[in-house]
DNA sequence: AGGCGACTGTTATATAATAACATAATGACT
DNA sequence: AGTCATTATGTTATTATATAACAGTCGCCT
């Protein structure tokens, strides 16, 4: 998927869920989208303020929490970065691989998989909240 | 297991392979095994610090770095802190369950399902590292 | 117009982690 | 013992990441 499209698709992602797709979290979704794989804050910051002159941490962070909040963008913990997501539209449940060569991102589907997961939890007490799972390692191309 | 048990046995663990649980990795570790479930580092270096004077981060960031290695601790990234491992000495694959309320960290034991997700990852020729899943939610005591 | 809610701007600060270099302890070898 | 290399720890400073708190703005509703 193109970025034009992926924004427009985004757009009807928020529209749907009744709410705000505004200029600046395109904006900064937009810069996200200018990279390949894992961003981070700052880095979005810095491409920011090279856009627009000045600009603070809170501008940046708020959208980039808003993005995720509407599953446009995922977090990465183990790397303090964000990707976008592939596949907001369909309900799914991703496994997102992560290069630690290239920083390059892979989504796959695992649907089945963390809901036999979820049944795992759920048999020791544990509510486990609906997230997104991560792995590291070696991308194919950078394997090879 | 209570602490001494398990500090002994890490003992033996480090033997084994080879390397040194030294004063302060001990002291350290011990630190950790004082809280319930997830510390961080900065924690450890208060605590640190009331015991023994003055204490400067890499002191505690480096014996941290270290008894992860030795599998004595897990990270827990999506929350900057560190957790007991418990079952150091099997070669497991852990799934850990941290309670988003309390704090307190649920370890269980998902090879089997682990093995089968990096079957998921490998059929798209991705090399993950080994590595425990972390998942977030609310644990059976806090969800009563 | 006025007021409400949301979004954004701004300043300051909290929190987390590491770089770089100095010193000390350990162990191997002669 | 002496020396050398290696590992571990101490120390200072800095970088990186994230949030608090408050001020201003904008659109929208009545």
């Amino acid at each position: 998927m193109n970025k034009q499209s992926y924004l427009a698709a985004a757009e009807r992602h928020c529209l749907l869920r009744g709410c705000k797709l505004t200029t600046l979290r395109r904006h900064i979704l937009e810069l996200v989208l200018e990279h390949d794989g894992v961003v981070k804050a700052y880095q979005v910051l810095a491409d920011l303020q090279r856009e627009r002159g000045v600009a603070a941490p809170p501008t940046v962070y708020r959208a980039l929490d808003f993005l995720v909040e509407q599953g446009l963008l995922h977090k990465v913990d183990a790397l303090n970065g964000f990707v976008v997501c592939s596949h907001f539209e369909c309900n799914h449940h991703g496994l997102i691989l992560v290069c630690e060569m290239c920083g390059r991102v892979e989504e796959i589907d695992a649907s089945h998989f963390l809901g036999a997961l979820q049944e795992v939890t759920e048999a020791v007490g544990f509510e486990s909240r609906e997230q997104n799972l991560l792995l590291t390692g070696v991308c194919k191309a950078c394997h090879a």
